[in-house]
DNA sequence: CACTAGATTTTCT
DNA sequence: GAAAATCTAGTGG
């Protein structure tokens, strides 16, 4: 007989048609789910994000404008927008602003919660911390690529998605600037779980700054 | 521990 | 042709 747990919810499109950082912020503590055909059942809880503004961030892809690679941020908020980068790596944004904006908010690591051996496989046999760790580990470990997922529904309840996972209160998130970037490096755009040893880098040292309250 | 280089491919100028 | 939202292994202190 089936078990009666907590009812399991997909976030809706209405989720990601708000502002993008708030959705970023908010997108901590929820949890990515994966189902490959025949494979594995994949959970793992988001603990860092990164958000990416409009033409205006120097830092966006957006910056190329809407007829380059990244006119998915032009579309309609919950689909994915998985890319390449440095030839080698996966990244997995998800299309997220409000109606007549545009942004998307990076997935940058997450902690394992189902599918932990299928992960680690993946990668290496990696320590299960750092199974996830890093944008490119992430899409390695739940086997996520541009060419199977790019532009694919998060809002579908089957195949990639994003299920609803436990509401972290605004003590436990900090934010920081963002990584790896040439510019654009000012804004305090990274969102991060504070409490999670599996964070893709450690929390700059100086004043941590809490997350605005949200919802409040 | 801090730092550097190399891998590798897509996209844009 | 150069740059890029990265990662790992390797070097040196």
């Amino acid at each position: 007989m089936s078990e009666r747990g907590p009812p399991v919810t997909t976030l809706p499109p209405s989720f990601y048609a708000r502002e993008t950082d708030r959705i970023a912020r908010d997108l901590l503590g929820q949890n990515l789910v994966h189902e490959p055909p025949g494979g594995d059942r994949l959970v793992a809880r988001i603990v860092e994000t990164e958000a990416y503004l409009g033409p205006e961030d120097p830092a966006s892809h957006a910056r190329h404008g809407p007829d380059s690679q990244a006119r998915r941020m032009w579309e309609a908020p919950g689909a994915a927008y998985v890319y390449v980068c440095y030839g080698i790596h996966q990244m997995m944004n998800v299309v997220a602003h409000r109606e007549g904006d545009i942004g998307a908010v990076l997935v940058r690591a997450a902690e394992p919660v189902e599918g932990v051996d299928a992960m680690r496989a993946r990668r290496g046999e990696a320590p299960v911390a750092s199974v996830a760790s890093g944008p490119g580990n992430l899409t390695e470990a739940m086997s996520i690529r541009r060419k199977e997922h790019d532009g694919a529904d998060l809002t579908a309840p089957s195949g990639l998605r994003v299920e609803a996972g436990s509401r972290l209160e605004g003590s436990e998130v900090l934010v920081t600037t963002r990584i790896g970037l040439t510019k654009g490096t000012e804004r305090r755009l990274r969102f991060v779980d504070a409490g999670s040893d599996s964070l893709s880098r450690p929390v700059p040292e100086g004043e941590p700054v809490k997350a605005r309250r949200q919802n409040g």
